[in-house]
DNA sequence: GTCGTAATGTAGCCTTGGCTACAATATAAT
DNA sequence: ATTATATTGTAGCCAAGGCTACATTACGAC
């Protein structure tokens, strides 16, 4: 929730080889956006990944995963549960919800295209799995396509 | 500035399909510093772009581009000189240091061969250049030589 | 049942990146 | 010169994402 004032003054010459204002900065508003999502995507990613793989997801567990502190992730699951992606009980681990659930396939599928375009075009899987955690929230619709498209034809 | 306690405790099994914790641990730091390290290289390089389109660049015009209230822009160029990224003088505009060109050139380097990548794998230019804006931060050396590997192949 | 350890919760603080509103300057026109 | 207009600067506020330190609560052993 931000980003206004997508300003647009007068601008003669709109010089050579600057895109438009307009469309420049909404683009980076964009990205701002994307940042602001990525946490909760991250979090239920992982959440979803504990649940399957252990039945539960701990806010402690959540924390060393991420590497931050414990307060950190209860944070964040705080503000899952406020946007009705999760639901916490003290001692009982977090559970998401279909909503919840549904991003996180969603972000699953984006991650694992995202990786699997970083190993085919040769990156090591190290650096691959790291820049594919970044990456991955700035891929539109369109470019998960563009992946999707190029991964079948190669394969 | 951040991401301690990389913590290694007791881990018996070590569950299928999830990572060792400090490993994904460690990635996701790398993330959380990319993203720290974004705004200097979005303002280096659109500063860079505005000094070499019209010879200098105001902190006013910054803000339209990026999208963002005048303050907003100068309490960034104020951080960039902290960092002995840029210099600044009243109504003069913002230069960038040899430094500050380096991380743009640096940044402008990798900008590029994201966006080809994605022009490459058929992604409409709008998409791909908004896209390619927030993907950037998040190519490590690693990828961005498979990139270009890649593209030359290709080309 | 008590007690120790691990998991959660609370308080309070920091920095970043945004914002609006208002103040102060420059530049440029008339 | 004086006045507009545009550019900068300042003050003060907000939410997010981190942290440490300390308080509380469950669970398991014994």
């Amino acid at each position: 929730m931000s980003a206004r004032r997508v300003g647009a003054q007068q601008k003669p010459a709109l010089p050579a080889g600057l895109e438009a204002e307009e469309t420049q900065a909404r683009g980076f508003g964009r990205v701002r956006q994307a940042h602001a999502a990525e946490l909760l995507e991250d979090y239920a990613e992982l959440i979803d990944d504990l649940v399957r793989d252990g039945g539960q997801a701990r806010a402690t567990e959540i924390a060393r995963r991420l590497g931050v502190s414990h307060v950190t992730a209860v944070k964040a699951v705080a503000r899952l549960e406020r946007e009705g992606l999760a639901i916490s009980q003290p001692h009982r681990g977090v559970k998401l919800t279909e909503e919840g659930e549904a991003l996180a396939a969603h972000a699953r599928v984006r991650h694992r295209l995202v990786l699997d375009l970083l190993l085919a075009l040769g990156v090591p899987p190290e650096d691959a799995k790291a820049d594919a955690e970044g990456i991955e929230h700035h891929v539109s619709p369109a470019t998960l396509a563009a992946i999707a498209r190029f991964l079948k034809t190669r394969k």
